[in-house]
RNA sequence: GCCGAUGUGGUGAAACUGGCAAACACGCACGACUCAAAAUCGUGUGCCGCAAGGUUUGUGGGUUCGACUCCCACCAUCGGCACCA
């Protein structure tokens, strides 16, 4: 018999699979149920692709051949986000066209891919960066601005000094670019966003529908931020004047139970109060020059927990408490911050750690409102309590947060926190000075970037069509002129406003409104539109009328399984929801939410269990594993490495292993007897019962993505049967055919090597015969206070005084029995006796 | 600080609903084959002990006839969020 040579084989069947498409492709015909099995789409970078695609992408390629194999109609596409600033950066220092750079990347991506085995159906392969793909990212702009959810706005955006752009908070990690990790600063600038808040509250709750895992369902809940509070309407008094009209400060409290210790307002640097009421303010140099230096930091200097506060008292006016009608000063202090809530906090520095410390440093008073309950568990004695304890706990040493009783809350003391908050919120409803309110973290989305690699943003600017407000100003591209194509420009160089400037013709354009002379928006989306409805595409890559017929997405979507990186935890998975969610309101689609089930594949991690990077030169290239063992054995070992979430260290020694387990089932078939049909069927029962017992476990584990247990099942199954001189062929064609999702280069050889004219991937999935499973003989494990001394074999089903009277006459028992007192016998049956004594 | 996850041999790990801890592999040791080596096959391999036996799932406690598994407290590592009022 010749060897395993599994380039050789490899290249066979690679090619036969691509001289047969439709064995993957996905089946229009109606009767089968659908399966919608989707890995995230790679960024075709110029590295190639990394050993961590490859976890993923094989586990989803074992799931769709099975899923297929056992009758299911597949969806299982791939294709690329190809637009985005590496491309760009690459072209600035090679001098190469993005689109050139792309193209070859992609074409290396494929070849990759395609060496690996993946069962993909190439028919519907997408290119983001393809004037047929973004004329539907740029369609889905248009209609988000239609609806009222994208919007242009001047504000405080995010700007990377080093890509030169602007970007979304979601880019924004620890104060610094995710992309390049330069710092972030803030600039002031007009700028297009989706308005993904309005969907705070469903992105929140319809996670609990989701079959996701629990982290990345709390990682989105958190960075949605919902949090319950309410909003408390302050008097501003102006010491002047005594009044400043019926001028309020608002300001925002989860906290509305501690109002009584209320003892100053803070304030952001850009509230607007600060402009409103200018004149009334006495020391107003010392504030300008307050809010100017902290207009200089960033960010990052300004949460910077380290720090010490600083503030300004904010002269000339009081801003009344509403409870207590007490005035208390008002100070500008850049903790607070300006976009949450309402930019403007009621101070209690008794119960917020902020407040006290920064009452402490300005020699503010703290007044203690709230008995803190663990306080109240302190049993105190009588002459304490005689001597009014509970007041003497106005520690001014310590700040306590949590909820409690109140105290010194006029008409609301003794009630608890939380009944307190009920009473006063609807208190403020009532007397109109607030009431309960909810916030957000969450802020909109924004998409403008001022690079080149991008699908340009569909709109036209015409200063004839054009009124004093912003929006009217803006003319969108009607949907028959789409795609807008990206223009080609000499120079890609970020400098602060987008490329597509330079290139006139595409700048300056007629007013599709009136005619006359207009100027083009020549900003681009950020990537992440691209990829927040690619999925929806696949359903219908062909379509030139709509982004995908309405039929076609009722067919295949939501995507039943979906596997990627936890890295776009809070990005493309948020995204996605939220484009999902405006299709449904807006009547597209039927469904809200994207991705029913979702799974990340865990970080493959280098030998030294630091992150693969190429400066640390500890990169493992697929490419050469697949040259050195076959992409089989890459593919076995990837998934054998341990649990699909977990994150895992490479281990070069370990992946000859999985190369000796696929040799033995390459040797195995010399064990089939040549005779091998007088041989067939159920003549040997052990093995058989094994082979059973196997296909129910790889079945069992598929279905929960436990890919590694599953090839250590095989591996028992192949040691059972090396120990065979006769191996029955069907036997071992059931072998081949559950180890053939997992390798599927050299399951198809053995198979046609065993006569078979067709692809094994059109046998159907075995299942497991019930009566061949069933032991009949099993082991009983006989404990002595729940220790361990011996075993019985006897028949399944004994009884429990069977079972007793067999293992008190086993010798090792009698030796911790004999002479002593049998309190109770715990029996599981089939399982074990259990003798307390 | 808050939230989430993880912690088991020399290594990757398994034990799914509380019932034989360490399956399956890697590595290592010894043996067979060989002039020799590689490959392959066989045996052994948690720790202590010559053995009988004892002992072991981050630590400490608890529930239970019985705990890797459930409860409480703590420690360590990783990930997310964080001056969010």
């Amino acid at each position: 018999m010749e060897k395993y040579n599994p380039q050789e084989i490899e290249k066979k069947w690679q090619k036969y699979w691509a001289d047969y498409p439709e064995l993957f492709e996905a089946d229009e015909k109606p009767e089968k149920a659908k399966f919608y099995c989707l890995d995230m789409f790679p960024y075709p970078s110029g590295d190639g692709l990394h050993v961590g695609h490859v976890e993923g992408y094989t586990a989803s390629d074992i799931y769709s051949r099975y899923q297929r194999m056992n009758g299911k109609n597949i969806l299982h596409p791939i294709g690329w986000d190809a637009f985005g600033l590496p491309a760009e950066n690459f072209a600035i220092k090679s001098g190469v066209q993005p689109a050139e750079s792309t193209q070859k990347n992609i074409k290396t991506f494929t070849e990759q891919i395609k060496s690996l085995g993946l069962s993909y159906d190439w028919s519907r392969e997408i290119d983001t960066s393809s004037p047929e793909y973004y004329k539907w990212t740029q369609w889905f702009f248009l209609f988000l601005h239609e609806n009222g959810l994208a919007y242009r706005k001047y504000a405080k955006v995010n700007w990377c000094e080093s890509c030169k752009t602007v970007l979304a908070n979601e880019q924004v990690e620890d104060g610094v670019c995710e992309r390049c990790k330069n710092e972030v600063i803030q600039k002031d600038m007009e700028q297009w966003f989706f308005k993904i808040t309005d969907f705070a509250e469903d992105l929140i709750k319809d996670l609990d529908k989701l079959d996701w895992p629990e982290s990345t369902k709390t990682a989105q809940k958190n960075w949605i931020g919902k949090s319950e509070g309410a909003v408390i309407k302050f008097k501003v008094q102006s010491e002047k004047l005594k009044v400043v009209g019926d001028y309020f400060l608002e300001t925002f409290t989860t906290r509305l139970d501690t109002i009584y210790g209320c003892t100053y307002c803070v304030v952001a640097p850009e509230h607007k109060v600060l402009e409103e009421t200018r004149n009334e303010i006495e020391n107003i140099e010392e504030i300008d020059k307050y809010i100017n230096q902290a207009k200089k930091k960033t960010d990052l200097q300004r949460t910077d927990l380290q720090k010490e506060k600083t503030g300004v008292e904010i002269k000339g006016m009081k801003a009344v408490n509403p409870f207590t009608k007490e005035e208390v000063p008002i100070f500008v202090a850049d903790y607070v911050l300006s976009t949450y809530g309402t930019g403007a906090v009621m101070a209690v520095p008794a119960h917020d750690e902020r407040d006290f410390e920064f009452a402490k440093k300005y020699n503010l008073p703290i007044k203690n409102v709230i008995l803190p309950k663990k306080l109240l568990e302190i049993p105190r004695n009588m002459e304490d309590i005689a001597a009014g304890a509970k007041t003497e706990l106005r520690v001014e040493s310590e700040c306590f947060t949590c909820d409690g009783e109140l105290i010194n809350s006029g008409k609301y003391s003794n009630l608890a926190s939380e009944k307190a908050r009920e009473e006063m919120a609807k208190w403020l409803e009532k007397n109109n000075l607030g009431g309960k309110k909810i916030t957000y973290k969450l802020r909109d989305w924004l998409i403008s970037r001022q690079r080149y690699w991008g699908a340009p943003i569909p709109v036209i600017y015409c200063k004839n069509c054009s009124t004093l407000e912003l929006s009217s100003r803006v003319v969108p591209i009607p949907e028959n002129d789409l795609p807008v194509l990206l223009p080609e420009v000499k120079d890609y160089r970020p400098k602060g406003t987008s490329p597509l400037e330079t290139n006139p013709s595409f700048v300056n354009v007629k007013c599709p409104k009136c005619g006359g002379s207009a100027k083009r928006e020549t900003d681009t989306m950020d990537t992440f539109v691209c990829s927040s409805w690619y999925f929806f595409r696949f359903a219908d890559p062909g379509n030139k009328k709509e982004f995908a017929a309405k039929e076609k997405i009722k067919k295949w979507l939501p995507v039943d399984l979906y596997i990627g990186g936890k890295e776009h935890t809070v990005l493309h998975l948020l995204y996605s929801r939220f484009f999902t969610k405006a299709l449904h309101k807006f009547g597209y689609i039927d469904f809200d939410e994207p991705f029913t089930k979702l799974r990340h594949q865990g970080i493959v991690l280098a030998e030294d269990g630091r992150k693969m990077s190429k400066s640390l030169g500890n990169v493992i290239n697929p490419d050469e594993i697949v040259e050195k063992y076959g992409a089989d054995v890459l593919r076995l070992y990837e998934m054998f490495m341990g649990p699909l979430e977990d994150s895992k260290a490479w281990n070069t020694k370990s992946i000859i292993g999985l190369k000796r387990f696929l040799e033995r089932v390459w040797r195995l078939k010399s064990q089939i007897p040549a005779d091998a049909k007088a041989l067939a069927g159920k003549q040997n029962p052990k093995l058989n019962s094994f082979l059973h017992k196997t296909i129910k476990k790889v079945t069992e584990d598929i279905e929960n993505l436990r890919f590694n247990t599953a090839i250590s099942a095989m591996m028992m199954l192949v040691n059972e049967m090396e120990k065979e001189n006769n191996i029955p062929i069907t036997n071992y064609q059931l072998l081949i055919t559950i180890l053939a999702p997992f390798a599927p280069h050299i399951a198809e050889e053995i198979w046609s090597s065993l006569g078979h004219k067709n692809s094994v991937f059109l046998e159907k999935w075995p299942e497991h015969d019930i009566e061949l499973i069933k032991d009949e003989e099993i082991t009983i494990i006989v404990q002595i206070n729940g220790k361990m001394r011996d075993q019985l074999k006897l028949a399944a089903g004994a009884g429990e005084e069977d079972v007793k009277k067999m293992a008190l006459e086993s010798g090792k028992v009698k030796k911790y029995v004999e002479g002593k007192n049998i309190r109770k016998i715990i029996f599981v049956k089939d399982r074990l006796i259990n003798f307390v004594i």
